[in-house]
DNA sequence: GTCTATAAAAAGATAGAC
DNA sequence: GTCTATCTTTTTATAGAC
């Protein structure tokens, strides 16, 4: 019944892989991580990597398969507690797992719509059968939130799924963390809020449709702020850094030195 | 005051390069458009290309300027509207034009999070210029909209101008459209429901606080849908068409399986 | 300004010694 | 299974003729 020590040392060190790549891949995505980058973390010599993982999307899939199991993980954690709760505070639950994961770097960046990664993934039997497995079980849910009335019941409930999974990979947490004014939890709430409540306020629903708002609404505490387009949130390689990988090509050197140096 | 000829040959010439260049980048993003394609689709050579345009990047930063371009144009179109509207409907056009623009594959795919083009573009004056004034004129419009409690005041407009953003590369509109089972209208009628109202339905303020749905609550029209999760949205290359671009490298044969063998 | 041909570099993958 | 050294392809960019 016990594994050989070799097996459970291939598992191990596949794990640290596994844990390296999950890493990367949240940081700068599929199409900026290099195996090189990889070998160099984990500590290996690149062909050492290739012996454990076949290819760069062999490793990209683990990973991904890795944060889909951790959700499943979630979702059985969130259905354990103890009272029964509405359908609609699971997703609640659901949803700030997902933020937490892409708060903390944690969340291997989905391959947004046409990247490599999306055509990889797709042929991966195991990634999508998970993925398939994670949607039913959301899906339940979602069909339990629209029956008691917690969810509209006018959105397919394929519409409200996507709705969901593209939390994890939205731009607008990422940006709110980069400014560094918020708290994590100011930036859940307004996130859940314009997730499941939308930006409507308390005047919307008579003044789209009377044309006019509301006279005595409370007015924003701050009369008209600048409003901080997040600029420049690209880290310019410090000065010790490695200058910025991936720069394809640029043989002659842009500034035309002189050749001898 | 007449431009010369070779001037306005050259213009044009150049919009026609943006065109394809704005196509390109909406159909697979930046790191996957290629010059030669770039050369190929316009009709030149890459050499005569680059007389153009400096580099990939600035092939790309035109682009984005125009289409910045286009959306202070949109929003000048609908301040002209003959009545003065309030400002939420006026942000829900503008919502309505960036899905409209993303639909017919008019929307360079912004650069979601770290991608290259990010790199180019916070260092591109014109570029930047643009989009501060984009943000402020929407800004106004924002906080218009919060003074008169059509959207929500307790969201820092930041909050709220990030999330309109969003909705230029929400992966949502693309994964519908390539359902093919909807048309654009209920596509966005339902993106603008989940941007402004939100998921929640009529007893969902009610139900996430007593932990209760409304018993009576329309029950949604389908039992348990299962959800399709839309299956290889990546096309395949058709029979005549080129093999995929930027599969960098797979010099010997692929036959090699799982390394572990 | 347009072309053909080619350089330069990066990144994925492998060979072969141990 | 680990390493070093190398190969292959892709892609950005340029040289140089006309």
């Amino acid at each position: 019944m016990t594994t050989p020590l070799r097996e459970r040392m291939r598992l191990v060190r596949e794990e640290a892989i596994v844990d390296v790549v999950n890493r990367l891949l949240a940081d700068k995505g599929y199409d900026f991580m290099t195996v090189d980058e990889v070998a160099a973390e984990v500590g290996m010599a690149k062909a050492s990597l290739y012996k454990h993982f076949a290819s760069k999307e062999a490793l990209a899939a683990a990973a991904m398969v890795r944060v889909l199991e951790r959700a499943l993980a979630a979702m059985d954690e969130i259905e354990r507690a103890a009272t029964p709760r509405p359908a609609i505070e699971r997703l609640h639950d659901m949803l700030r797992w997902t933020m937490r994961t892409l708060y903390e770097g944690r969340m291997p960046s989905l391959p947004a719509q046409n990247s490599a990664l999306r055509t990889v993934l797709t042929a991966d039997k195991v990634y999508v059968n998970l993925l398939l497995r994670l949607s039913d079980r959301l899906g339940g849910w979602i069909t339990e939130a629209q029956r008691d009335g917690t969810v509209s019941a006018s959105l397919p409930p394929e519409v409200v799924l996507f709705t969901l999974y593209a939390r994890a990979c939205d731009p607008v947490l990422p940006l709110l963390k980069a400014s560094g004014q918020y708290t994590p939890d100011q930036i859940y709430e307004w996130l859940s809020q314009t997730c499941f409540g939308g930006l409507h306020g308390t005047a919307a629903g008579a003044a789209l449709h009377a044309g006019v708002g509301a006279p005595g609404a409370a007015a924003p505490a701050q009369a008209g702020p600048r409003l901080a387009v997040a600029p420049a949130r690209t880290r310019s390689p410090a000065p010790g850094e490695a200058p910025r990988k991936r720069r394809p090509a640029s043989p002659q050197a842009r500034n035309r030195k002189s050749p001898t140096g």
